[in-house]
DNA sequence: TTGTAAGCGTTATCAA
DNA sequence: TTGATAACGCTTACAA
């Protein structure tokens, strides 16, 4: 910026007040000075300009589990693409493995002064997230699920995962099924609304818990949902549908029904990509990511424009069912 | 940093110096400003670090299509991880609009000083980039797909696009397809290749080119692929078997395949999830997105490590031909 | 071993 | 309308 106030013969602040259209500037000046911006190639320092008080870096922070999961994928396509909209860049932090990932990631973003933090949290504590907020003042958006921690009262984006589990749990119900089992993959937030959902339209509808029918796995991983899989419908009274909390359980399900050459009435909590093209088409229970990482895109880019402090807003999104057809199926003639 | 200073009673040197461990500071003072900084919470700015000369923004740039597309997200998070384990963070940003959404992108990453850039492009033109990189200095990876500019000599991560074409064709024949259509997604750079290897191999079997068997689709969504299917399989003269160029239009293949209830042998080029949960399972040739994003992310940190200037490299990762059932379907009886 | 000061690229204030 | 200057938070050369 210097060279281009040497190069037109003006002052550093005037090249400022061209660039950024302040103050005033004469025409000549300004001409003058957008010709040697042009000579020399001059791109204003971002970093730098984020440096001056009152100035923010204009960059959101991104934290999730994994790109590959086609979920978070989507809630980060939504949340770059909102962002950029308003002239934000974003960091992309992954945060796969062990627990002290998260907190590392997300100190390393704060190192790089992010505006605002949009979390996907995983199962880790966010006790010490309290405490970097009160002294940050980051502004900060869950999105998919809350933190796991007590008094962090932040914006937060759900997914309605008790009603589409309640939805799709009465939907099974309503094609006759007596015995439907639950699959639930290990911990987080959301499987435990999803579980609940079940569980209360099996309430409603009259019928007793029956605890061998709901397996909570150790990992969800597909395989682990298919050898569970292989269990249930391999035991002496076996369900007659499955009610299955992620995609990649869906998946297990799928699996371990087609190798054991058997059909079972599923409905699955997400949607996937050819879910209506298998053999029997998959009905899912669909939650809209992108609208997750949009909604918590805005939220985050609110607070960061208007006033920080003020309570945390709760955002629950509606799910949809879509019926293909493995939803449907009835029960066997008898059971 | 100043504050710390002086509640630690020392000057600015020395509080830089503890932390980042350079000089000699004395055990006791060392001390002394660790709790300072401690007490205080304070954080080291990374924005005003990647300031000083000699020092880089320890931030990459990532510019891609669309997230959504798993292929673009197993590279993403390569790249994220990569980056990540060298310190670097990554800013992501997406050009899937309009041809000048790339070079738009690029400036805003540009301005935010990152420290080199990976890019998956789209068929924009990039002589852009010549200037660019002359000027800035900064490093460029191609990652998918080479730039589309003349003097540009990056290093290029690729997939071997023909030889897996060739490949592809070349399993079909061998299963005595005589009459194997392609369908062929827009001009990206792959799908071109990929044409390449097709034609090749036909023309090593002896086969004469039919170009009524070759579909150029103007947009490569899977609906338009799903037309072309329909027309190919109700053409006077159909088709044995279908090479598909991308995961989206072997998705259409599918679709229209089954609407039309008809089986037809497929190879598809790129793997996706499920393929082999499908009624017939898909045999495709699968090149491998996370080690593309790797080594377009290794070959970036070693070019900023390194020195800049030197010829681009290129590196071809093998593809590997995964076989289901889809592409080892028989042709009918007799044409 | 430690403190001071200059400079990185901006922008805002102030004076001319 | 314009230019000089201070300040943002950091590192490093130099001096003490």
């Amino acid at each position: 910026m210097r060279d281009v106030a040497t190069r037109a013969g003006v002052g550093l602040g005037t090249v400022s007040r061209v660039i950024n259209g302040t103050g005033s500037v004469s025409e000549e000046t300004a001409e003058r000075v957008r010709a040697a911006i042009g000579e020399i190639g001059f791109r204003r320092n971002e970093l730098a300009r984020s440096l001056r008080p009152g100035q923010n870096s204009r960059t959101l922070g991104l934290l999730l589990g994994d790109l590959t999961n086609p979920f978070y994928a989507s809630i980060a396509k939504a949340a770059v693409e909102i962002a950029g909209r308003a002239g934000y860049a974003v960091l992309v932090s992954t945060a796969d493995e062990d627990p002290g990932a998260e907190s590392r990631a997300i100190e390393e973003l704060l190192g790089r002064r992010v505006a605002g933090l949009v979390i996907v949290p995983g199962q880790s504590d966010h006790s010490y997230l309290e405490r970097l907020m009160r002294h940050e003042q980051v502004p900060v958006v869950f999105a998919d699920r809350p933190a796991t921690a007590a008094g962090l009262d932040t914006d937060v984006v759900l997914a309605d995962n008790e009603g589409g589990a309640h939805r799709a749990t009465q939907h099974l119900l309503a094609h006759g099924h007596r015995r439907i089992a639950a699959l639930v993959a290990p911990s987080y937030y959301t499987t435990g609304r999803r579980l609940r959902g079940y569980r209360r339209a099996l309430r409603e509808a009259g019928l007793p818990a029956e605890e061998n029918l709901v397996v909570t796995l150790r990992r969800g991983a597909t395989e682990d949902a298919a050898g569970a899989t292989h269990r249930l419908l391999g035991s002496a009274n076996p369900p007659s549908a499955v009610f299955s909390t992620t995609s990649f359980t869906t998946e297990g399900v799928l699996r371990a029904a087609r190798q054991l050459r058997r059909g079972v009435a599923l409905v699955g909590f997400d949607d996937f990509r050819m879910a209506d093209l298998l053999p029997v088409p998959v009905t899912v229970v669909a939650s809209d990511a992108v609208e997750l990482g949009r909604r918590a895109a805005e939220l985050l880019l609110e607070r960061i424009g208007g006033q920080q402090d003020g309570p945390g807003r709760r955002v629950v999104l509606p799910v949809r069912l879509v019926a293909r057809g493995s939803g449907e199926l009835p029960p066997p003639g008898r059971q």
